[in-house]
DNA sequence: GCAAGGTC
């Protein structure tokens, strides 16, 4: 038997269906899938089935100095047992195997580590390695016709960066978490990605932050031929002789606006018309796509996810890629031909097909490892994807069509008049060629309408205009252009880059989108500034990429690489240690600043929000235990200290941070006033002491700033049905005839209708029937409707069920799904 | 409970 080994189970799946002419058989075990055919099996791992890490002594926090882990041994041990279990149980009887990972370094590294693996269960099967780029017939067939040696200088220099990264961010986040004393799951990390990119946004913010706004003046008016307008801008020519439109003084401003005014007309001076080709775009590699899905409104971790999604369903390509050009074997052609007649796409992809000959475009990176993102042949119905998904879907289909399709052209119409010395002048643009835009409507197509004139034609000017205007400062990094920044130093790769922002809101680094950086962020960025610049700047990872570039040519050896990247963190420590307290104190201050609300309403100290015992949180103030002046929050989420802050108690805003129920709380002072005042409103009988005791509901507010209906023998009597947050509550005439209450209507701020919640009781039950109905599957995060299908299909009927389920038994009923996933969602189960 | 890199 010969076993061939793969990054991941869709690879394995499509080699095999290529490999065996649709012949291979496939078995599940312990979660993973075996394909098998005439005298091969092939398996698929899941990218790194081993990592690097300290061995266990070094486990303990407290009881290591980190400045130990430089020279702490490191060990590999398996993050995924049942696959190399698998692994190694059919290595052992396999005559020879074959390594065919993905095509890129970190590829090598994974297939040196099934080899290793492999040669571990069996000492003599010979072990290859194929190359090929994209999964095709072709490629497949003539990468196992010609196969290889792995490579195990390029495998060492990814193992190179291996232990670098963990000795520098272990050994560096133990220490700032343990000067700080902040252990536990609010530790303060520090690496060689994530930190140079939270100080991309720190630094941004410090732009900001200095920024010093100045006064201009821009001046427009109208020009009319013939009874049309057209709009026009000022200008005039500055010292250097550059044409501006800003001016810098008041007076002159003033000045150039009396003069339009009085004109009254102006002689056109020059006409210039050009026209410019506007290229249709390159095919997507991740960054590009992750751009383009943003400018869609999607975050770049949701639409990494969506694509991910569509990838495994087999509706697009690999989405983790650097590659800009498609590869020979690509036939756009036909990939188009499969989307002639479709509802949707078949007009485009017809109108496309006209042209004798489809030319690409190509991006400036061609590289080994998949393809660009494109659509397969494989085309979805409507109803098979959710509306994101099928938002994203299209969007890749179009992009497909628009590096086929032909340029655009624009003509540009450029018009300067004279009015009395002062200049005008016009901008027009108009779309000559719509090109790729007809299938790609994703770019402004905006056109500028300016007339015909010709030189020496006099204009009417009207409606001259002068605005005042500031300098803004420079704009904060939304998530793609960051992620774009990142591309650009060269840190991360095409599927870290998204997650090392996801990393950098958990560990209370940033907040809000676009991304601004915490007091704490701007703590950490400081430190590591001042003490190890090198883990803090983009050239770390040049130097690292250079001494790898060295090992994978055989100049350098691994041992050489780590040795003296260890020499240079020791230094490092030599500073840190003796500057410990003083970075202690620096970030502890900074943690408090990010929780600090404002004075104290007693005493004047600090307010800030704190954690009970039993992990709720509230706020109490920092003279405590002289004061004990206290506030509640709210119960739901992890509350957040913003910007704003409240006019009234100079209390900054609290949001609280719930995932899709994330909301703003406001001035926790405010909301417990607002409680004391609430008037408490009675609405009927309690229906469960109404008629022994006579309790009554009331309408209450709470400091916590939630509202409820409530008995009014409460503690007694706790008969309680929630109300809305928001919204002004009307009491109506109207009467539930089963309850005996009035109906409510809530009027929200900026809703003309109001909504009409209806019996408090009535409400209360349906929604409950509503929770009951989400309560089957689907209520488990990361399940879907199509999951949930195939679950059901196996036997899972509700949650209970997953929850008591063997996950290896359901992950090998269920396609697609391994074990590992299971086991995740009966933990949230 | 640390990193970054694969993948789900």
């Amino acid at each position: 038997m010969e076993l061939i080994i793969t990054e991941k189970d869709n690879a394995a799946r499509r080699i095999a269906d290529i490999l065996s002419e649709g012949g291979a058989t496939t078995e599940r075990e312990a979660g993973v899938n075996v394909y098998e055919w005439g005298g091969r099996r092939c398996i698929g791992l899941s990218g790194h089935v081993v990592g690097v890490d300290f061995p266990s002594e070094y486990e303990d926090w407290r009881d290591v100095e980190p400045h130990e882990l430089v020279d702490a041994p490191i060990v590999k041990t398996a993050t995924r047992e049942n696959i190399v279990n698998v692994l190694q149980r059919y290595a052992e009887d396999a005559d020879s195997a074959v390594i065919a990972t993905d095509y890129d370094r970190e590829g090598e590294l994974i297939g040196k580590e099934a080899y290793e693996l492999v040669r571990d269960a069996n000492e003599d099967a010979p072990i290859q390695r194929v190359r090929f780029s994209s999964i095709t017939e072709n490629e497949v067939k003539e990468a196992f016709a010609n196969p290889d040696d792995l490579d195990f200088d390029l495998a060492e220099a990814g193992e190179a960066r291996q232990i670098i990264d963990l000795i520098w961010g272990a050994a560096l986040t133990r220490f700032l978490s343990l000067s700080a004393r902040q252990l536990g799951d609010d530790f303060i990390s520090v690496g060689r990605v994530q930190t140079p990119t939270l100080k991309l946004i720190v630094d941004k913010e410090r732009e900001i932050e200095a920024f010093d706004p100045e006064d201009y003046w821009e001046l427009f008016a109208d020009l009319e031929k013939d009874e049309t307008e057209f709009e026009a801008q000022y200008f005039y020519l500055d010292e250097d002789g550059n044409e501006a439109e800003r001016v810098w003084n008041e007076d002159d401003a003033n000045a150039a606006f009396e003069t339009l005014r009085e004109a009254g007309s102006a002689v056109v001076e020059s006409v210039r018309r050009r026209t410019r080709t506007d290229d249709p775009p390159a095919p997507f590699n991740t960054t590009q796509y992750i751009r383009a899905a943003g400018s869609l409104g999607f975050a770049a971790g949701r639409a990494m996810s969506i694509a991910e999604d569509l990838y495994t369903a087999g509706y697009i390509t690999y989405p983790r890629t650097d590659n800009t050009v498609y590869p020979e074997d690509l036939d756009e052609r036909e990939l188009l031909e499969t989307f002639a007649g479709h509802f949707e796409f078949g007009d485009d992809a017809a109108s496309l097909l006209e042209t004798d000959e489809l030319e690409p475009t190509e991006g400036e990176k061609e590289t080994t490892d998949h393809p660009p993102i494109h659509p397969t042949p494989d085309i979805p119905d409507k109803g098979d994807l959710s509306d994101d998904e099928w938002r994203v879907y299209e969007l890749v289909v179009r992009r497909f069509f628009a590096t086929v399709a032909d340029e655009a052209v624009w003509e540009h119409l450029r018009v300067v008049a004279d009015a009395d010395g002062e200049s005008l002048k016009a901008n027009g643009k108009r779309l000559l060629e719509t090109g790729y835009h007809d299938v790609y409507p994703y770019f402004s197509t905006d056109e500028n309408y300016v007339p015909d004139v010709e030189e020496g034609e006099e204009l009417d000017v009207l409606d001259v205009e002068m605005e005042a205007k500031q300098t803004q400062p420079p704009r904060r990094y939304g998530q793609s252009r960051l992620i774009e920044k990142m591309e650009s130093m060269g840190i991360g790769t095409k599927s870290t880059r998204h997650n090392t922002i996801e990393k950098l809101y958990e560990r209370g680094y940033i907040e809000s989108d676009p991304p601004q950086p915490t007091t704490l962020a701007k703590a950490v960025v400081e430190a590591a500034e001042e003490f190890a610049d090198l883990v803090v700047s983009e050239e770390m990872t040049a130097d690292l990429e250079a001494d790898m570039t060295a090992i994978a040519e055989g100049e350098k050896s691994l041992d050489d690489v780590t040795e003296e990247s260890r020499e240079v963190l020791e230094r490092i420590f030599e500073d840190l240690t003796e500057s410990r307290e003083e970075i202690g104190d620096l970030l502890q201050e900074s943690l408090k600043a990010d929780k600090t609300l404002g004075p104290c309403p007693d005493c004047g100290e600090s307010l800030l929000v704190r954690r009970s015992r039993h992990g709720s949180y509230f706020v109490g103030c920092d003279g405590y235990p002289d004061c004990t002046f206290t506030l509640p929050l709210p119960s739901t989420g992890e509350p957040l200290v913003l910007e704003e802050t409240c006019d009234e108690h100079d209390l900054h805003h609290v949001k609280m941070l719930a995932g899709r129920q994330t909301f703003v709380h406001g001035c926790p002072l405010c909301k417990a006033e607002e409680a004391e005042e609430a008037e408490e409103v009675a609405i009927g009988a309690c229906p469960e002491c109404g008629e022994e005791h006579g309790g009554e509901l009331l309408i209450k507010q709470l400091q916590t700033g939630s509202r409820l209906v409530g008995c009014s023998r409460y503690p007694d009597c706790d008969y309680s049905l929630p109300l809305p947050r928001r919204g002004e509550i009307e009491v109506t005439d109207e009467y539930c005839e089963e309850h005996d209450l009035p109906e409510l209507h809530i009027h929200q701020e900026g809703e003309e209708e109001p909504w009409e919640l209806g019996c408090p009781i009535c409400n209360f039950e349906e929604y409950q029937a509503r929770q009951r109905e989400r309560e089957g599957l689907q209520a488990i995060e990361g399940i879907g409707a199509k999951t949930e299908e195939k679950l059901q299909e196996a036997g899972i009927e509700d949650v209970e069920a997953l929850a008591d389920a063997d996950a290896d038994e359901v992950a090998e009923d269920v396609a697609g799904v391994s074990a590992d996933k299971i086991r995740e969602w009966q933990a949230k189960a």
